[in-house]
DNA sequence: TATTGTTATACTCTATAACTATA
DNA sequence: TATAGTTATAGAGTATAACAATA
Protein backbone atom coordinates (compact mmCIF):
# COMPACT_ATOMS: atom_id res chain seq x y z
CA UNK A 1 0.00 0.00 0.00
CA UNK A 2 1.69 3.31 -1.11
CA UNK A 3 1.10 6.55 0.44
CA UNK A 4 -1.39 7.37 -2.53
CA UNK A 5 -2.99 4.62 -2.02
CA UNK A 6 -3.70 5.58 1.44
CA UNK A 7 -4.99 8.88 1.37
CA UNK A 8 -7.33 7.56 -1.81
CA UNK A 9 -8.49 5.16 0.44
CA UNK A 10 -8.61 8.27 3.35
CA UNK A 11 -10.85 10.19 1.11
CA UNK A 12 -13.09 7.71 0.04
CA UNK A 13 -13.92 6.76 3.91
CA UNK A 14 -14.00 10.53 4.51
CA UNK A 15 -17.11 10.67 1.63
CA UNK A 16 -18.63 7.90 3.27
CA UNK A 17 -18.92 9.06 6.73
CA UNK A 18 -20.06 12.62 4.98
CA UNK A 19 -22.79 11.19 3.35
CA UNK A 20 -26.24 12.61 4.95
CA UNK A 21 -27.31 8.77 5.34
CA UNK A 22 -24.68 8.71 8.05
CA UNK A 23 -24.50 12.09 8.95
CA UNK A 24 -27.92 11.93 10.05
CA UNK A 25 -27.81 8.39 11.80
CA UNK A 26 -25.54 10.14 14.18
CA UNK A 27 -27.00 12.95 14.70
CA UNK A 28 -29.86 11.12 15.90
CA UNK A 29 -28.26 9.09 18.16
CA UNK A 30 -27.12 12.68 19.73
CA UNK A 31 -30.37 14.31 19.50
CA UNK A 32 -32.04 10.65 20.49
CA UNK A 33 -35.23 12.35 22.48
CA UNK A 34 -33.76 15.58 23.26
CA UNK A 35 -36.33 18.28 23.38
CA UNK A 36 -35.56 21.11 21.28
CA UNK A 37 -32.36 20.60 19.93
CA UNK A 38 -31.90 19.48 16.28
CA UNK A 39 -29.13 18.60 13.77
CA UNK A 40 -29.28 22.40 12.76
CA UNK A 41 -29.26 24.00 16.68
CA UNK A 42 -26.59 21.40 18.10
CA UNK A 43 -23.57 23.29 16.77
CA UNK A 44 -24.77 26.35 18.43
CA UNK A 45 -25.89 24.57 21.78
CA UNK A 46 -22.17 22.90 22.09
CA UNK A 47 -19.95 25.84 20.73
CA UNK A 48 -21.39 27.64 23.24
CA UNK A 49 -21.03 24.90 25.80
CA UNK A 50 -16.98 25.33 24.84
CA UNK A 51 -16.97 29.05 24.91
CA UNK A 52 -18.88 29.36 28.41
CA UNK A 53 -20.32 32.98 27.46
CA UNK A 54 -20.24 34.60 24.51
CA UNK A 55 -22.04 37.10 22.09
CA UNK A 56 -23.57 36.25 19.16
CA UNK A 57 -20.80 37.33 16.91
CA UNK A 58 -18.21 35.06 18.64
CA UNK A 59 -20.46 32.23 18.96
CA UNK A 60 -20.68 32.93 14.91
CA UNK A 61 -17.01 32.98 14.20
CA UNK A 62 -16.57 29.70 16.65
CA UNK A 63 -19.06 27.39 14.62
CA UNK A 64 -18.35 28.98 11.11
CA UNK A 65 -22.23 30.13 10.91
CA UNK A 66 -23.34 33.42 10.07
CA UNK A 67 -24.95 35.72 12.72
CA UNK A 68 -28.17 36.19 11.32
CA UNK A 69 -28.62 31.99 11.32
CA UNK A 70 -26.66 31.93 14.71
CA UNK A 71 -28.75 34.66 16.27
CA UNK A 72 -32.28 32.66 15.09
CA UNK A 73 -31.00 29.21 16.09
CA UNK A 74 -29.81 30.83 19.51
CA UNK A 75 -33.43 32.41 19.91
CA UNK A 76 -34.75 28.76 19.35
CA UNK A 77 -32.93 27.53 22.27
CA UNK A 78 -33.92 30.07 24.42
CA UNK A 79 -37.41 29.08 23.81
CA UNK A 80 -36.44 25.67 24.75
CA UNK A 81 -35.05 27.36 28.17
CA UNK A 82 -31.62 26.07 27.16
CA UNK A 83 -29.93 29.02 26.39
CA UNK A 84 -30.34 32.59 28.09
CA UNK A 85 -29.70 35.98 26.48
CA UNK A 86 -28.03 38.82 28.79
CA UNK A 87 -27.34 42.31 28.16
CA UNK A 88 -23.53 42.37 27.97
CA UNK A 89 -21.68 43.81 30.84
CA UNK A 90 -19.15 46.71 28.49
CA UNK A 91 -20.98 46.92 25.51
CA UNK A 92 -25.23 47.65 24.92
CA UNK A 93 -25.08 46.51 21.67
CA UNK A 94 -24.04 43.10 21.78
CA UNK A 95 -25.73 40.20 23.64
CA UNK A 96 -24.40 37.85 26.20
CA UNK A 97 -25.28 34.26 25.33
CA UNK A 98 -25.21 31.68 27.73
CA UNK A 99 -26.27 28.40 28.44
CA UNK A 100 -28.75 27.81 31.42
CA UNK A 101 -28.46 24.74 33.86
CA UNK A 102 -30.83 22.83 31.43
CA UNK A 103 -28.82 23.72 28.74
CA UNK A 104 -25.57 22.38 30.50
CA UNK A 105 -27.06 19.13 31.21
CA UNK A 106 -28.21 18.53 28.18
CA UNK A 107 -25.01 18.98 26.22
CA UNK A 108 -23.05 16.56 28.56
CA UNK A 109 -25.67 13.86 28.03
CA UNK A 110 -25.95 14.57 24.39
CA UNK A 111 -22.01 14.03 24.48
CA UNK A 112 -22.00 10.92 26.25
CA UNK A 113 -24.31 9.58 23.82
CA UNK A 114 -21.88 10.02 21.15
CA UNK A 115 -18.94 9.27 23.56
CA UNK A 116 -20.54 6.10 24.01
CA UNK A 117 -21.13 5.02 20.27
CA UNK A 118 -17.02 5.26 19.31
CA UNK A 119 -16.41 3.89 22.77
CA UNK A 120 -17.91 0.94 21.14
CA UNK A 121 -16.76 1.13 17.85
CA UNK A 122 -13.27 0.94 18.98
CA UNK A 123 -14.10 -1.46 21.77
CA UNK A 124 -11.97 -4.23 20.37
CA UNK A 125 -9.11 -1.78 19.27
CA UNK A 126 -5.90 -2.77 21.32
CA UNK A 127 -5.13 0.65 23.55
CA UNK A 128 -1.68 1.35 21.64
CA UNK A 129 -4.36 1.39 18.33
CA UNK A 130 -6.82 3.39 20.28
CA UNK A 131 -4.47 5.89 21.23
CA UNK A 132 -2.50 6.44 17.69
CA UNK A 133 -5.71 6.98 15.90
CA UNK A 134 -7.08 9.09 18.08
CA UNK A 135 -3.86 11.00 17.99
CA UNK A 136 -3.61 10.95 14.43
CA UNK A 137 -6.93 11.75 13.65
CA UNK A 138 -7.08 15.40 15.29
CA UNK A 139 -4.11 15.79 13.15
CA UNK A 140 -5.77 14.79 10.00
CA UNK A 141 -8.71 17.19 10.75
CA UNK A 142 -6.86 19.71 12.00
CA UNK A 143 -4.79 19.97 8.76
CA UNK A 144 -7.64 19.86 6.32
CA UNK A 145 -10.07 22.10 8.32
CA UNK A 146 -11.38 25.14 6.37
CA UNK A 147 -9.78 28.80 7.17
CA UNK A 148 -12.15 29.34 10.24
CA UNK A 149 -13.23 32.91 8.32
CA UNK A 150 -16.66 33.32 10.00
CA UNK A 151 -18.65 34.28 6.65
CA UNK A 152 -19.97 37.48 8.07
CA UNK A 153 -22.79 38.67 6.17
CA UNK A 154 -21.32 42.16 4.69
CA UNK A 155 -24.12 44.62 5.39
CA UNK A 156 -24.12 45.88 1.68
CA UNK A 157 -20.46 47.98 1.10
CA UNK A 158 -18.87 46.67 -2.04
CA UNK B 1 -5.20 8.86 28.32
CA UNK B 2 -8.40 5.93 29.17
CA UNK B 3 -10.89 4.45 26.77
CA UNK B 4 -13.12 6.56 27.16
CA UNK B 5 -11.05 9.82 26.69
CA UNK B 6 -10.61 8.53 23.22
CA UNK B 7 -13.88 8.19 22.73
CA UNK B 8 -14.54 11.81 23.65
CA UNK B 9 -11.76 13.26 21.59
CA UNK B 10 -12.73 11.06 18.05
CA UNK B 11 -16.36 12.25 18.84
CA UNK B 12 -15.23 15.64 19.44
CA UNK B 13 -12.67 15.43 16.15
CA UNK B 14 -15.86 13.55 14.62
CA UNK B 15 -18.38 16.52 15.52
CA UNK B 16 -15.70 18.82 14.07
CA UNK B 17 -15.29 17.62 11.14
CA UNK B 18 -19.34 17.19 10.37
CA UNK B 19 -19.84 21.46 10.66
CA UNK B 20 -21.14 22.58 7.47
CA UNK B 21 -17.95 24.87 7.09
CA UNK B 22 -15.38 22.04 7.12
CA UNK B 23 -17.68 19.85 4.76
CA UNK B 24 -18.53 23.00 2.29
CA UNK B 25 -14.82 22.95 2.31
CA UNK B 26 -14.13 19.47 1.40
CA UNK B 27 -16.83 19.98 -0.84
CA UNK B 28 -15.11 23.29 -2.76
CA UNK B 29 -12.09 21.25 -3.38
CA UNK B 30 -13.68 18.36 -4.34
CA UNK B 31 -16.15 20.37 -6.81
CA UNK B 32 -13.79 22.68 -8.03
CA UNK B 33 -14.55 24.03 -11.39
CA UNK B 34 -16.66 21.19 -12.50
CA UNK B 35 -19.59 22.28 -14.79
CA UNK B 36 -23.00 20.90 -13.45
CA UNK B 37 -21.77 18.85 -10.31
CA UNK B 38 -22.22 20.15 -7.05
CA UNK B 39 -22.39 19.11 -3.32
CA UNK B 40 -25.92 17.52 -3.94
CA UNK B 41 -25.28 16.11 -6.75
CA UNK B 42 -21.72 14.32 -6.08
CA UNK B 43 -23.22 11.47 -4.33
CA UNK B 44 -25.00 10.56 -7.32
CA UNK B 45 -22.16 10.53 -9.95
CA UNK B 46 -19.58 9.04 -7.20
CA UNK B 47 -22.51 6.62 -6.44
CA UNK B 48 -23.08 5.70 -10.08
CA UNK B 49 -19.36 5.33 -10.83
CA UNK B 50 -19.21 2.53 -8.24
CA UNK B 51 -21.79 0.59 -9.51
CA UNK B 52 -21.40 1.04 -13.39
CA UNK B 53 -24.66 1.19 -14.40
CA UNK B 54 -27.52 0.59 -11.95
CA UNK B 55 -31.46 1.03 -11.96
CA UNK B 56 -32.41 4.46 -9.89
CA UNK B 57 -33.95 2.26 -7.08
CA UNK B 58 -30.29 0.72 -7.05
CA UNK B 59 -28.80 3.88 -6.65
CA UNK B 60 -30.98 5.20 -4.44
CA UNK B 61 -30.21 2.46 -1.68
CA UNK B 62 -26.82 2.49 -2.84
CA UNK B 63 -25.73 6.57 -1.59
CA UNK B 64 -29.17 6.48 1.08
CA UNK B 65 -31.27 9.19 -1.30
CA UNK B 66 -34.89 8.50 -2.19
CA UNK B 67 -35.53 7.80 -5.02
CA UNK B 68 -37.19 11.01 -5.57
CA UNK B 69 -34.47 12.87 -5.17
CA UNK B 70 -32.57 10.35 -6.82
CA UNK B 71 -34.17 11.04 -9.80
CA UNK B 72 -34.11 14.56 -10.01
CA UNK B 73 -30.23 15.03 -9.40
CA UNK B 74 -29.75 11.94 -12.39
CA UNK B 75 -32.08 14.46 -14.42
CA UNK B 76 -29.47 17.47 -13.27
CA UNK B 77 -26.26 15.29 -13.93
CA UNK B 78 -27.84 14.16 -17.90
CA UNK B 79 -28.53 17.76 -18.83
CA UNK B 80 -24.66 17.92 -17.62
CA UNK B 81 -23.80 15.37 -20.14
CA UNK B 82 -21.97 13.45 -17.10
CA UNK B 83 -25.19 10.79 -16.95
CA UNK B 84 -27.11 8.65 -19.57
CA UNK B 85 -30.36 6.83 -19.23
CA UNK B 86 -31.22 4.24 -20.90
CA UNK B 87 -34.30 1.29 -21.18
CA UNK B 88 -33.52 -1.27 -18.79
CA UNK B 89 -32.98 -4.56 -21.11
CA UNK B 90 -34.90 -6.90 -19.16
CA UNK B 91 -37.65 -4.73 -16.63
CA UNK B 92 -39.29 -2.17 -19.19
CA UNK B 93 -40.56 -0.16 -15.99
CA UNK B 94 -36.94 0.62 -14.75
CA UNK B 95 -34.01 2.83 -16.08
CA UNK B 96 -30.97 1.77 -17.03
CA UNK B 97 -28.24 4.63 -15.19
CA UNK B 98 -24.62 4.86 -16.38
CA UNK B 99 -21.83 7.30 -16.88
CA UNK B 100 -21.12 9.05 -19.86
CA UNK B 101 -17.37 8.88 -20.77
CA UNK B 102 -17.27 12.84 -20.18
CA UNK B 103 -19.10 11.50 -16.48
CA UNK B 104 -16.25 9.03 -15.66
CA UNK B 105 -13.56 11.72 -16.73
CA UNK B 106 -15.21 14.13 -14.58
CA UNK B 107 -15.46 11.49 -11.22
CA UNK B 108 -11.49 10.90 -11.43
CA UNK B 109 -10.49 14.17 -11.52
CA UNK B 110 -12.62 15.05 -8.74
CA UNK B 111 -11.49 12.14 -6.69
CA UNK B 112 -8.19 12.67 -7.24
CA UNK B 113 -8.39 16.17 -6.39
CA UNK B 114 -9.92 15.26 -2.72
CA UNK B 115 -7.12 12.58 -2.65
CA UNK B 116 -4.41 15.45 -2.88
CA UNK B 117 -5.71 16.95 0.34
CA UNK B 118 -5.24 13.94 2.21
CA UNK B 119 -1.62 12.92 0.66
CA UNK B 120 -0.56 16.29 1.47
CA UNK B 121 -2.21 15.92 4.63
CA UNK B 122 -0.42 12.86 5.59
CA UNK B 123 2.40 13.62 3.83
CA UNK B 124 5.14 13.93 7.25
CA UNK B 125 3.54 10.52 8.72
CA UNK B 126 5.57 7.58 9.02
CA UNK B 127 4.39 4.83 6.56
CA UNK B 128 3.44 2.88 9.56
CA UNK B 129 1.53 5.95 10.58
CA UNK B 130 0.03 6.24 7.16
CA UNK B 131 -1.13 2.43 7.03
CA UNK B 132 -2.60 2.20 10.55
CA UNK B 133 -4.64 4.59 10.48
CA UNK B 134 -5.98 4.42 6.80
CA UNK B 135 -6.81 0.29 8.23
CA UNK B 136 -8.54 1.79 11.51
CA UNK B 137 -10.11 4.67 10.01
CA UNK B 138 -12.31 2.22 7.94
CA UNK B 139 -12.66 0.25 10.63
CA UNK B 140 -14.64 2.68 12.25
CA UNK B 141 -16.62 4.28 9.88
CA UNK B 142 -18.14 0.96 8.87
CA UNK B 143 -18.45 0.54 12.91
CA UNK B 144 -20.76 3.15 13.08
CA UNK B 145 -22.69 3.53 10.03
CA UNK B 146 -25.81 3.77 9.35
CA UNK B 147 -28.03 0.47 8.84
CA UNK B 148 -28.14 0.78 4.99
CA UNK B 149 -31.97 1.26 5.02
CA UNK B 150 -32.83 3.60 2.02
CA UNK B 151 -35.77 5.88 3.22
CA UNK B 152 -37.81 3.86 0.05
CA UNK B 153 -40.94 6.96 -0.12
CA UNK B 154 -43.58 4.55 1.08
CA UNK B 155 -46.40 5.48 -1.55
CA UNK B 156 -49.13 5.40 0.91
CA UNK B 157 -49.94 2.31 2.32
CA UNK B 158 -50.13 2.43 6.24
C1' DT C 1 -51.82 -5.67 -6.22
C1' DA C 2 -46.87 -4.28 -5.95
C1' DT C 3 -43.04 -1.96 -7.98
C1' DT C 4 -40.43 1.50 -11.02
C1' DG C 5 -39.79 5.93 -12.29
C1' DT C 6 -41.28 10.36 -12.25
C1' DT C 7 -43.61 14.85 -11.19
C1' DA C 8 -46.08 17.98 -7.92
C1' DT C 9 -46.70 20.01 -3.36
C1' DA C 10 -45.64 21.80 1.04
C1' DC C 11 -42.05 22.63 4.34
C1' DT C 12 -37.44 23.73 6.17
C1' DC C 13 -32.92 25.45 5.65
C1' DT C 14 -29.76 28.89 3.77
C1' DA C 15 -28.12 33.30 1.94
C1' DT C 16 -28.75 38.18 1.16
C1' DA C 17 -30.54 42.36 2.18
C1' DA C 18 -32.48 45.68 5.23
C1' DC C 19 -33.33 47.85 9.77
C1' DT C 20 -32.41 49.61 14.63
C1' DA C 21 -29.39 50.83 18.26
C1' DT C 22 -24.96 51.79 20.06
C1' DA C 23 -19.75 52.51 19.62
C1' DT D 1 -19.11 55.74 9.85
C1' DA D 2 -18.69 51.06 11.60
C1' DT D 3 -20.28 47.37 14.43
C1' DA D 4 -23.75 44.23 17.07
C1' DG D 5 -27.95 42.16 16.86
C1' DT D 6 -31.96 41.14 14.75
C1' DT D 7 -35.81 40.57 11.34
C1' DA D 8 -37.53 40.04 6.51
C1' DT D 9 -37.30 38.22 1.97
C1' DA D 10 -36.04 35.18 -1.73
C1' DG D 11 -33.85 30.97 -3.25
C1' DA D 12 -32.42 26.05 -2.72
C1' DG D 13 -32.91 21.66 -0.61
C1' DT D 14 -35.82 17.89 1.44
C1' DA D 15 -39.79 15.01 2.41
C1' DT D 16 -44.36 13.42 1.36
C1' DA D 17 -47.90 12.54 -1.64
C1' DA D 18 -49.71 11.48 -6.03
C1' DC D 19 -49.46 9.71 -10.75
C1' DA D 20 -48.80 6.66 -15.01
C1' DA D 21 -46.78 2.45 -16.72
C1' DT D 22 -45.34 -2.21 -16.20
C1' DA D 23 -44.52 -6.63 -13.44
Amino acid sequence: MSRRDDGARVAATIGELLLRGNRSHLYRVLIADTEGVDETTYPVLSGLARLGTATTSELAARIGFERTVTTRYATRLEHAGLLARRPHPTDSRATALALTDLGERTVRAMRERLQDVFVDAMADWTADESATFTRLFDRLVAGIAAPQTAPSSRPSSP
